[in-house]
DNA sequence: TACAATATATATCAATCTGATATATCTGTC
DNA sequence: GACAGATATATCAGATTGATATATATTGTA
């Protein structure tokens, strides 16, 4: 239990919502979960059927608009396993920043193509950074107390929170690289 | 070129600042690198190996202390695809937080639980954030222009940053998670 | 109406990376 | 001199990515 594969646990944690299809997850992980976790089809469908190997998934073959999809649902021992791993000790938090790997190496290429990096990065935080508001903004004013909407607020609020401070870094950083005129 | 493992051009990095073995290249990963970038020696030393292969780094092998090392060493040829490297714009950024993931679905174990994931996370952040102050309070003090002191500076500055953003959060989630008496 | 582009949907695989495990020597200390 | 911990390298099963392939449905547009 302990070292089984974590996407096991991700797609039962969304199937713990609502029954799903493949394609589903795959658009869950990226929109909802965008920030702070990623997954390939490549993962997700050979884990499905591994699930379903299990007894952890059920899988219903339907027809919808002449179009087959499989749609998974979560079994009640797949209920129980999540919530075990649920409560398990986090494992590993990672950040894999390979725009802070070519600034840390910067020297060698100079601040006006490591601020090239730098925007871009700007560019994509600025495009996600909505979303997340909207979330943000959205969670807040539900008031209902019995339902899980306080651990999403919590997900999106961390999206904001970080982004906002990565945004605030880029000014840093800009500030300290474009005070140059030199480019090598 | 553009498909190349990124593993290459992180050891590439490493050995551009100066000669190292395979163990201290980890040793680097595991401190200054913390936080944006982490590789395994199942990784390192056969990148190593291929590097050597490919004429990009050379191995002497020594003697120190009566104990056999490996020093590689980065040659010319190894110098120019890494500059090449760090040209090219950035392929992939990735957070990948086991935590959110349980806080996500934290209604499935209730409050309580959830907040003994976040109280780990705060520790970790905690136990981590000093050494981090302290790069950057010595990488302020270095007036050298010249130096790659300043995209050090900037990396260890980013790293700051974002871990007081963490707590700050974990600020709010306590608030978010603590006010209730349920358990479940 | 025809066409192209895009979205929906599943599947597979080579290349890569992690985490675990194995082996061996050196250093400090009790 | 026994033991823990640091130094040093190596390998491998299992997990994951990114690419590629295939096929149908929907939407926009000319």
């Amino acid at each position: 239990m302990a070292n089984e594969k974590k996407m096991n646990f991700v797609i039962l944690g969304l199937l713990s919502h609502e029954s799903l299809t493949g394609y589903e997850i795959k658009k869950r992980m990226d929109t909802t979960f965008k920030f702070f976790w990623s997954a390939s089809y490549g993962s997700i469908y050979p884990t499905l059927n591994s699930l379903v190997q299990d007894g952890l998934v059920t899988k219903l073959d339907i027809t919808e608009n002449g179009r087959d999809k499989m749609l998974y649902t979560i079994t009640a021992a797949g209920k129980e396993l999540l919530k075990q791993w649920l409560v398990l000790p986090v494992t590993k938090d990672e950040l894999r920043y390979e725009t802070l790997m070519k600034v840390f190496f910067g020297g060698k290429i100079g601040p006006s193509l490591t601020l090239e990096h730098i925007h871009n990065f700007e560019s994509k935080i600025k495009n996600d950074l909505p979303s997340l508001e909207g979330a943000v903004q959205k969670l807040t004013e539900i008031q209902d107390e019995e339902d899980d909407h306080k651990y999403f607020l919590l997900t999106a609020t961390f999206g904001k929170q970080i982004y906002e401070a990565y945004l605030e870094w880029c000014e840093y950083a800009k500030k300290i690289l474009g005070g140059t005129s030199s480019n090598q």
